[in-house]
DNA sequence: TCGATTTTGGAAAACGTTATTAAAAAACGA
DNA sequence: TCGTTTTTTAATAACGTTTTCCAAAATCGA
């Protein structure tokens, strides 16, 4: 391997001065720069990044917190993630938490150790929030929370999410407006505050159109599809007809889709159904659904970019930006 | 943050002592080891692993290449190249390369000035691989490919895969058994190596079986949603006549279950279908997809624990590790 | 032309580990 | 008791950069 000192060698000039040149904090005569850059290219010269890292204290990876990576809206805000990073000479260490809190401290001690600029996290225990983002915040690690925020809004830390509230609000009075009178509702872990702020869109939209919220009509889920196939057989158990269900992601919204059909009911025909998410697959499933697309890609390039601000600028990034999201009409709905 | 050197003062020891007793190859007392050890613990050490690696020259980071993180095989493979990587104290850098050479050749680039102690191929360019793999080699970069191997086998670099033609020619005769004559196939892009294979071995079933190869049912696709959705169309427009379809994965399955729909045919009543993957929703879609079911996280699994074999032996794995799939029979076929 | 200023480049320390070599201390054998 | 072996620990040099400070050379102004 080719070093910067076989390169000054070679050069006749010191290795601080090769070392400027390659970073472009070069400030002497032109005709060493060219000289200097012409014999690192002959002799193919890669950087250690691991003896930068540890010289400059900028190990130029960022990780990336998610509760499951399984769960197809995380890939594409990984995308995101990804595609910011790598276009600001980033790497991307991956950490799927399976929302186990052990596991998060595990990763967070591991990025800690090495030094990683940043970290963007989606979900995370209260545990670990508790016991580690204060000593991170003091170890001036830049950070930034993406969709699932925690509530505490007076730390230093940027968030980007959309108003989960509004948008579920949304989903809901487009039901609404559908005519449906009687609409179930499968939330995310209401330990979650997604969740909640779901819920509490749907509750506010049969409120504001003085519609009851019935108990009955409310399911707690998990995310994952096969929640949302258990949650439709409890509420068809509960026998308390409904016309309409709003489940909170799409995940869920397909395992309800699954019951449904199981149990000889059609869509959108006999029950209308929403979600939420807006991943690729809730155009192609059978039949397409209606759900509220998010902007998840942008949501993911946007923590990085806020993220990567943070870290050049060494300030701590703690803007907070709502995207916006957008009922997609499809054909898991019909007017009553 | 404390260092060696600190805990080093703290205990009368000399820097070199403290490290060898972290690292667990120290041979001296037990009393300075246990003294050292508490020391170390009530300073609340961490170690640098960015000073450790540039010394050992061991990053401790494996990183995984993948063409496109948000194709659902992809996660769940990923899953388990992290969790074997997270028991064994390594980090995972994510590179979705989207098929791109240049991305490919950008990803590479760093990992080679990161020193990642091994990677862990899915999918690689024609391009990358003549150009890259020789030079990584040279430089004793450890290995894996996974999924989606290339053809030269004389290469000290391991490979984990499925038998792919053996697994299609099972798909495609659990049709021919239903008495499926007329069997369309939608293969996945075919200049990789996996849709060839599946291609192959849908090919021999029907040769095996006395049926005719016509080219007229064969149309390529990209493994991506939409191109299964296109190829029903074109094969629909084609007007020959088919009563079955081998998909080569389970996206372009449900993308042509959308388009079967759009044109009014029933499945499995009309058209039978059969998958590939066995990614988790297959069973959650409408008809639920029989489909050939990979150990997708089994072998991320075996990938990383090999190629962390490898780099703790020093030597470049080179097993060829061949797992098993099944055909799980769902609602989407039906007997002829 | 000579002092002041700017430009250009070098010297050397530092980042926090690990690895190698060798010395000091302890234990041992006769 | 004294040399020999074994155990325990220290000293020191890396790993390959970046950074800070300073000197030499060149340019400039009057």
């Amino acid at each position: 391997m080719v070093r910067i000192i076989d390169i000054a060698e070679k050069a006749n000039v010191s290795p601080g001065t090769v070392s400027k040149i390659l970073k472009g904090t070069y400030t002497g005569s032109s005709e060493t720069k060219d000289r200097v850059l012409k014999i690192a290219k002959e002799l193919g010269y890669k950087p250690n990044l691991l003896a930068s890292s540890l010289r400059s204290k900028k190990s130029k990876i960022i990780a990336l917190i998610v509760p499951e990576i399984t769960v197809p809206f995380f890939p594409e805000l990984s995308r995101g993630v990804e595609d910011e990073a790598r276009e600001n000479d980033y790497n991307v260490i991956l950490c799927s938490s399976n929302n186990d809190p052990v596991l998060e401290a595990k990763y967070l001690e591991s990025l800690e150790r090495r030094w990683v600029d940043g970290i963007i996290f989606s979900r995370i225990t209260g545990d670990t929030f508790k016991e580690r983002i204060p000593r991170l915040l003091a170890n001036k690690m830049k950070m930034v929370f993406v969709d699932r925020v925690p509530s505490e809004n007076d730390l230093p830390i940027a968030r980007v999410e959309i108003n989960n509230e509004k948008e579920a609000y949304k989903a809901t009075e487009f039901l609404i407006r559908l005519g449906h009178r009687d609409i179930a509702c499968i939330t995310g872990p209401l330990n979650t505050r997604i969740a909640q702020q779901r819920l509490e869109g749907y509750r506010k939209a049969l409120k504001d159109n003085n519609l009851p919220i019935r108990g009955e009509f409310i399911v707690e889920g998990t995310f994952k599809l096969d929640s949302g196939f258990k949650a439709v057989n409890i509420l068809l158990d509960r026998n308390i007809p409904f016309t309409a269900i709003f489940a909170c992601n799409d995940l869920m919204a397909i395992g309800a889709i699954k019951a449904l059909r199981k149990r000889n009911l059609r869509i959108p025909e006999d029950i209308s159904i929403v979600g939420f998410d807006g991943i690729p697959l809730s155009e192609y499933i059978e039949p397409s659904l209606t759900t509220v697309v998010q902007p998840i890609y942008e949501m993911g390039r946007t923590a990085a970019k806020l993220l990567l601000e943070g870290i050049k600028s060494g300030v701590e990034p703690k803007d907070h930006i709502i995207l916006e999201a957008k009922v997609e009409v499809r054909e898991s709905t019909k007017e009553l």
